[in-house]
RNA sequence: GGAGGGGUUCCCGAGUGGCCAAAGGGAACAGACUGUAAAUCUGUCGUCGUGAGACUUCGGAGGUUCAAAUCCUCCCCCCUCCA
């Protein structure tokens, strides 16, 4: 067994909080494997690099010996975590949630050791259990204890809606490790409560408390809120190299940092050496910030993926290339052959008069030309148009 | 069950009969500037139309009116307090 100050401080690394140091130390010194237990929803088998925070820090647990496992909440996922802005969704169908884990499998395992996860959903036991166990269940909490939540102290105070079957979740999740024994529960930070939750039912269950580990939530390319992909401020890790490879360079310098923490596998020393060049000058940052977007590509995809993605990106938004496959678009002359109509009808906008407007901002360029003209129809022939910086089209006009 | 407050365009939010396709902010998109950065500035931001203008939108359905997001009726949903 690897001693247990290198596993503390491997563990530590980069983490928002750990609850409680002494008991984990006193759980690694058992000398057997830890049962770590990270919870995923059965609805989102879209990973993005947010989620993939959590993932190292398994795999870091993984890399110590440790037993992992990838708990699929397909039973609480009828309830739907309680953040406010979903509603309860309808339950998915067993069909469902194991096409949506086999997709789950095909991503994390670009991260996790396969060997060494174990994959389990909760419908095994919560969907075993009948209502005079949920109640005894319920029965373990209080009311003024649930509204402990920020969330829910919030909703109630700004008068929002709470339905009462929100508070099932953090129940229901909780006893998930009660069920499995859990040693460490790890999550974002959001997830603190649930956890702690956890932890909570596990006494009154005569367990020994989980401990609870938080990884910091990661922001979206705003900046701002946490990436999620309902603000689409997502990069997945099923993205094209080039489009990944380009939703990273667009976030500020600053995020940038906050990426290299925490998706980077450098260590923070040499992170901070890249800091201060940058800051001295000495170093470019967007050379910097193209390296971290090549580490990601290469990890998710290819290392010549990235190089590919890298000089394609360069050869399009610093040289004013065309990218290599752009859609097609075909049209016959005089039948939506004028821009503000096949714009329309190749689907780069919604409608006619956004078409128009963006012409009229000048966002249009054929054939490397600056085109301010929405009516006019294109003659036969082939053109490459440029709509706004990202935008592409090659039409051909019969 | 009773009393009161509320549901507005992607989001927040103003708007109590015509000047409202609806203030303001955010998001988004475009232009300028750059490193496709970020920040900043400018513009756009219901649909159709070159345009004048037409059409659809303010929880839902009816109604009053020359005219309704605004008034009336019924219904649906949310919140608070009392029971």
């Amino acid at each position: 067994m690897i001693d247990i100050d290198t596993q503390i401080q491997q563990i530590k690394r980069g983490v928002a909080e750990l609850i409680d140091e002494g008991e984990l130390r006193k759980k690694i010194a058992r000398g057997t494997p830890l049962h770590i237990k990270v919870g995923f929803d059965p609805t989102a088998p879209d990973l993005h690099l947010g989620h993939t925070v959590v993932m190292h820090k398994m795999r870091h647990f993984q890399e110590l010996g440790h037993h992992i496992v990838f708990l699929i909440g397909d039973f609480t996922g009828m309830i739907g975590d309680p953040s406010g802005r979903s509603e309860t969704r309808p339950p998915l169908t067993h069909e469902q949630v194991m096409a949506n884990a086999e997709t789950y499998k095909k991503q994390v395992f670009k991260i996790l050791d396969p060997e060494k996860t174990e994959v389990g959903f909760n419908s095994k036991w919560l969907g075993a259990m009948n209502a005079a166990d949920f109640i005894r269940l319920a029965s373990r909490y209080t009311v003024a204890r649930m509204m402990e939540r920020d969330d829910f102290e919030k909703r109630y105070r700004e008068q929002r809606p709470i339905s009462i079957h929100e508070f099932l979740y953090p129940l229901a999740q909780g006893y998930d490790s009660v069920a499995l024994k859990t040693d460490v529960e790890m999550g974002g930070t959001d997830q603190k409560f649930n956890l702690l939750v956890g932890r909570t039912l596990q006494g009154q269950y005569g367990l020994e408390p989980q401990c609870i580990l938080t990884m910091p939530l990661l922001e979206g390319t705003d900046g701002v809120r946490k990436m999620s992909k309902s603000y689409g401020n997502y990069i997945g890790i099923d993205e094209a190299p080039s489009a990944m490879f380009g939703k990273v360079m667009s976030i500020s310098d600053e995020l940038m940092w906050r990426y290299y923490e925490l998706l980077s596998t450098l260590s923070l020393e040499a992170i901070a050496t890249l800091r201060q060049n940058v800051e001295q000058g000495t170093l470019h940052p967007k050379k910097v910030k193209e390296d971290l977007a090549h580490e990601m590509v290469s990890r998710y995809h290819s290392a010549r993926d990235a190089d590919e993605a890298r000089q394609g990106f360069n050869a399009v938004f610093v040289s004013g290339a065309v990218p290599e496959d752009i859609p097609l678009h075909e049209c016959v002359h005089g039948e939506a052959s004028s821009p503000a109509a096949f714009l329309e009808a190749a689907g780069l906008v919604k409608s006619r008069g956004e078409a128009k407007r963006l012409i009229k901002e000048g966002a249009l360029s054929v054939d490397d030309a600056r085109c301010d003209d929405a009516a006019t129809p294109f003659s036969a022939g082939t053109y490459i148009i440029k709509l706004g910086k990202k935008r592409f089209v090659k039409v051909v006009v019969r």
